[in-house]
DNA sequence: CATATGTCCTGAGAGC
DNA sequence: TGCTCTCAGGACATAT
């Protein structure tokens, strides 16, 4: 379910990390099944120990922490994952706790204590994974372009231009609504977003990509940006479920701005006529106003 | 090659 | 009440 939108407000919420030293990995053991570590837990958290975070970027849907060795922890939330700056009140849940301490005072000796002690000078990141369908990845920086180089992720959706869109599915025959999900055509949209932003530029989620014209790829390009910067400002989307949530369990906001997610049979805000539609799209739900997008 | 389908997992909610 | 069933959708493996 984190999209563009929530990934990118996680990252924001983490930023404090950049310049700090890793000084404890805590996985706490649960019944649950794991999630994917890369490496298993013990290396994992050896290579981790002493590390320094040099910055935090996002590469589609996944978090990338950059460490001081040229290493990249990404962390990759799929359907319920969650990364946080502070606990979660759901223990149960937790999957990856990451401790780190600010530098100036120096030793990690003293910054354990400082951990121990509620962690004072330093600062946490949770990994919070309810299905745990989540991984985690310490990558060298050649594993880290197979997996997220241009050759398997595709340019931002933020960044992407029109001609750029165009050209990369223009010719596809899949239907809009699926190659928009395709992360390696366009990173960052899921099946939430990708209805949204179909409302927003008034185009049939169904339509074969290749009886799009120009008109409409720009149109899709420009909601595609419109609508991934109002759910960022948002905080992102919490659905009915729950399940995401910001820092001190507080909910996104986006969701109240949905015009067709999770709204089938309800008026259309933009035209007031008909009612939102859903259908099944490589078995995802789609949204989409009948009357607004032909 | 392009496109379509099945799979992983947990918890919520429906139906009986 | 308590059981079973279905659904939610991210990315990848496998199938067509």
């Amino acid at each position: 379910m984190p999209e563009l939108p929530e990934v990118e407000t996680m990252r924001r919420a983490i930023l404090p990390a950049i310049g700090h030293r890793i000084v404890a990995v805590v996985a706490p053991r649960s019944g649950l099944r794991p999630i994917t570590f890369q490496p298993h837990l013990p290396k994992l958290r050896r290579r981790l120990l002493g590390r320094t975070v040099r910055g935090i970027d996002r590469c589609g849907k996944r978090l990338v922490l950059e460490l001081d060795d040229a290493s990249r922890l990404v962390i990759e939330p799929r359907m319920t994952g969650l990364v946080l700056p502070d606990e979660p009140l759901d223990h149960a849940h937790i999957r990856l706790v990451i401790h780190l301490a600010g530098q100036l005072a120096g030793e990690a000796k003293a910054a354990k204590h400082r951990v121990q002690d509620g962690h004072r000078a330093g600062c946490s990141i949770y990994y919070w994974d309810q299905r745990g369908l989540g991984a985690v990845r310490l990558l060298s920086l050649s594993q880290f372009w197979q997996l997220c180089g241009p050759a398997r992720i595709g340019p931002d959706a933020l960044e992407i231009s029109a001609a750029e869109l165009q050209q990369r599915l223009g010719h596809s025959r899949r239907q809009v609504k699926v190659a928009l999900m395709d992360q390696q055509a366009v990173a960052g949209i899921g099946n939430i977003y990708a209805s949204e932003i179909l409302h927003r530029a008034g185009v049939h989620p169904a339509v074969p990509c290749c009886r799009l014209d120009d008109v409409q790829w720009l149109a899709i390009q420009k909601a595609m940006r419109s609508v991934l910067h109002d759910a960022i400002r948002c905080g992102g989307s919490t659905l009915r479920d729950g399940t995401y949530r910001r820092s001190g369990r507080q909910e996104g906001g986006f969701q109240q701005h949905h015009q067709v997610y999770d709204r089938e049979g309800q008026l259309c805000l933009r035209c007031r006529q008909a009612r939102i539609a859903r259908f099944v799209q490589g078995q995802r739900s789609t949204y989409f106003c009948p009357n607004c997008q032909k």
